[in-house]
DNA sequence: GCAAGGTC
């Protein structure tokens, strides 16, 4: 500054360096601030846009994201000799990361009269900018401004930069408490179990523990864990089958799902011989479905996910591509709302000679352009848009990631739709009555197609209804009294984790893909297709720390140490004391870590080198309830009996009955805690831990004889027989009747009816032939049950 | 070798 001023008068020329984030924006920006080309040199390797703004010398440079970390020192790296109780008492130790930026701000520094950060308007921007400012004052005294700008719009940037701030040094040390406390947890946790853990299994595997990565795990776990305990229920539903018009269309009995069966044999007893029902009420609605609101990441990352079955991982390097190859805007965002001059219009213009033509038409000849505008502004970017209005081909052709086409297809699409109105549906509800009962049909139409028309993701099938009136006669072709079983809830989508993770601010926009991916690489869960599925070593981990230190599985653990960085970028609290508070609550999570270390280490250790043990499914019984590894069949020369793969820290055992041979069923669970229920030879069951099930009072709720029908001959039911060596209907009341089944191929009895002798359907499925799908009493004269499936 | 956050 002093030599400047000294040097004006001589002619000197001011020289004002730029920082920005990242090179694309360094080169926008300089290109904005010119008004024309800026010259480009290299820095030490790294790109610097030059060119002269009101008789200054300007000097544009783009950073890396951040080009310093933390670490721990040296002398703690070695994770043998290092007790990881330490790791939480150190102060790491920011170093660079990235030398050649470092040198490259360095240089520039030397030279600088005046420094303006122009990072992302946000935590850690305005971080990296200090990353850049510390470097400098290294070497230089210069003033340091800061331009604060939420899109790279001309306007915006060169009203950021005609009227730059003090940098916010509240704002940036945030993120430097974020840092320190994420790494110190994170790498006492992680060292600490993986150390443990192998004490007991010979592994390389590191398992880890992380404020992001553990609740994103949590999340999973909730949801299988669920699915593990769901009991179903019965319950029953009474169906119409009616026609009027020349249409067959459906009715529910009001009483929707009903638990009680009596009940639901009542209502259907009063019905059944109903011939004919009664529109005794008929309303019809009409309803507006809005486009959705503008793609900020997250909600791109879901319909990626949803629409084309493309991973959040891959969908946000492929929308980096495309950005880079200028189709479309930045893919890290997270504001979904338009700002007030977006230019839509010569966008929309530009879409007129693209496959996209006749909707972009549609928008301009509907006058005035409205956008479907969401609610979140993160003062960042503007919602992920096209920039470039191409041929799907063209984008293909310019980005050779698998997927590129695709995803530019959505997004041109979404932005085409946050244009166009609202879809509009009419819904017709029909209350029809039969003997006294009512039921409810519903139907949709699509009236106007709206936004849909351009958005094929989202399925809009009309759900038809005759039409017909008040005080019309229908007539009632079937009546059911169907059985069924509630379902457990399904597993998680990665849409509906990334839902979870943004709802409970777990990871930023950028970051969500990259904790899903954490969780695969250490085996804590996987992707099947669109869902996630827990795997062992996940669910033993989060199952034996929500135990032990129940918040951090939750969101908890995030929750807390955000509110203090939260405090530091408010200047409610230093960083010195944002960073003692956080280390006393990490410390207070350790010390339940290392309190649980037993119960924790034995259980993951059986879920680590037990592989072969689980693996061995013929022996293969369940989980030790006592030490938590794996309980399997025994055998030796004195006889056999199940045990721990603990033994012999575990003596955990359970006998087994001497003779037949033995094979574990599966799908039955024993309802008194058995640890496995085996079949013995063709005789019996027995549950291990408790005995033969011959012995036991809920026998026949777990083995309840498959009824197909009643006796034709007796008060009795024929019930399905199968022996090792043969299959047969016999009557439960041992009258002597018998009927002989088909032996070849997979037989299962099937929930639905005959509908002429009432007995139950059945399924055989023989190698290489199509399922067929019959009665299964001879006797039914009904050929025409048989039907072929495609299957 | 450990976290999470930037960016390529």
């Amino acid at each position: 500054m002093y030599r400047a001023r000294f040097l004006q008068g001589a002619g000197y020329i001011m020289t004002v360096v730029v920082f920005t984030e990242k090179n694309k924006a360094a080169s926008q920006i300089a290109n904005i601030l010119s008004g024309g080309k800026p010259d480009r040199k290299l820095v030490e390797g790294v790109p610097v846009y030059m060119f002269r703004r009101n008789g200054q010398e300007w000097q544009v440079m783009g950073l890396s994201g951040h080009i310093m970390g933390y670490d721990f020192p040296q002398e703690l790296n070695n994770w043998r000799s290092v007790d990881p109780a330490i790791l939480i008492d150190t102060r790491p130790i920011k170093t660079v990361t990235k030398k050649p930026f470092a040198d490259a701000i360095i240089s520039l520094a030397r030279e600088a009269d005046a420094i303006i950060l122009a990072c992302d308007f946000d935590r850690e921007g305005e971080n990296i900018g200090f990353e850049a400012k510390e470097l400098a004052s290294r070497v230089s005294r210069a003033p340091v401004k800061r331009a604060r700008f939420s899109s790279l719009s001309d306007s915006e940037i060169i009203k950021a930069f005609d009227n730059p701030v003090e940098p916010d040094a509240a704002m940036a040390m945030s993120a430097e408490a974020r840092q320190i406390l994420d790494l110190k947890m994170g790498a006492a946790f992680t060292r600490y179990l993986t150390l443990a853990v192998r004490e007991r299994a010979r592994t390389k595997e590191i398992l880890s523990i992380g404020p992001c990565q553990t609740p994103t795990c949590g999340f999973v776990y909730e949801r299988d864990k669920a699915i593990k305990e769901f009991n179903p229920e019965d319950f029953w539903k009474i169906e119409a089958l009616f026609h009027a018009k020349d249409m067959d269309f459906k009715g529910v009995h009001r009483a929707g799902n009903i638990k009680d069966k009596a009940k639901a044999a009542e209502i259907f007893d009063r019905i059944r011989a109903g011939k004919t029902g009664l529109v005794t009420k008929k309303s019809v609605t009409e309803i507006k479905t809005n486009a959705p609101y503008p793609l900020n990441t997250t909600e791109f990352l879901k319909r990626a996910s949803k629409f084309l079955n493309i991973s959040p991982e891959s969908a946000l390097e492929i929308a980096e591509q495309l950005y880079l190859n200028g189709f479309t805007s930045y893919p890290r965002t997270e504001t979904n709302k338009y700002a007030d001059d977006f230019d839509f219009k010569s966008k929309v213009i530009a879409f007129t000679s693209t496959e996209y033509r006749d909707h972009a038409l549609a928008i301009l000849s509907g006058g005035d352009i409205v956008v479907r505008n969401g609610i979140k502004d993160g003062h960042d970017h503007p919602p992920i848009h096209p920039i470039k209005a191409v041929a799907v081909k063209e984008v293909e052709k310019a980005v050779k990631t698998e997927g590129a086409g695709k995803i530019y297809d959505l997004i041109a699409r979404h932005f085409l739709a946050n244009l166009m109105p609202a879809a509009l549906f009419e819904k017709t509800h029909l209350e029809i009555t039969v003997e006294k009962e009512l039921f409810d049909s519903s139907g949709s139409i699509m009236k106007n197609e709206g936004w849909m028309v351009v958005y094929p993701f989202e399925t809009k099938n009309d759900k038809l209804l005759p039409d017909i009136k008040e005080q019309d006669e229908v007539k009632v072709k079937k009546l059911e009294n169907i059985a069924s079983k509630t379902t457990p809830p399904k597993h998680l989508t990665e849409a509906e984790l990334l839902t979870l993770m943004d709802k409970h601010g777990i990871g930023t926009k950028a970051t969500a893909p990259s904790h899903i991916e954490t969780n695969k690489k250490r085996g804590y869960f996987e992707t099947k297709g669109k869902t996630i599925v827990i795997q062992e070593t996940g669910f033993i981990l989060m199952d034996a720390l929500s135990t032990s230190i129940p918040v951090v599985v939750k969101p908890e653990i995030r929750a807390s140490i955000e509110s203090l960085v939260q405090e530091v970028e408010d200047g409610s609290k230093d960083l010195e004391h944002a960073v003692a508070e956080g280390t006393e609550l990490i410390k207070m999570m350790y010390s339940r870590l290392t309190e649980s270390r037993d119960s924790i280490v034995s259980r993951l250790a059986g879920s680590i080198n037990d592989g072969t043990a689980t693996d061995d499914k013929k022996n293969y019984i369940g989980k030790c309830p006592d030490c938590g590894r794996v309980l399997r069949i025994i055998s030796t020369e004195k006889g056999r009996f199940v045990g721990c793969t603990g033994y012999p820290q575990c003596r955990n055992s359970y006998p087994l009955p001497r003779e037949g041979a033995l094979s574990v069923l599966r799908s039955k669970n024993c309802k008194k805690g058995g640890a496995a229920v085996i079949k013995v030879g063709n005789k019996y069951c027995w549950a291990v831990g408790i005995g033969p099930c011959f012995a036991c009072d809920l026998m026949k709720k777990c083995f309840p004889p498959e009824v197909v029908g009643p006796c034709p001959i007796c008060d009795g039911e024929m019930c399905l027989v199968t022996t090792k060596d043969s299959r047969f209907l016999g009557c439960s009341n041992r009258c002597g009747r018998t009927q002989s089944l088909p032996q070849e191929g997979r037989l299962t009895v099937l929930e639905r009816k005959c509908e002429v002798c009432g007995w139950k359907m059945i399924r055989i499925k023989e190698k290489d032939k199509e399922a067929i799908e019959k009665c299964v009493n001879r006797s039914c004269g009904k050929d025409q049950g048989k039907k072929r499936l495609s299957t």
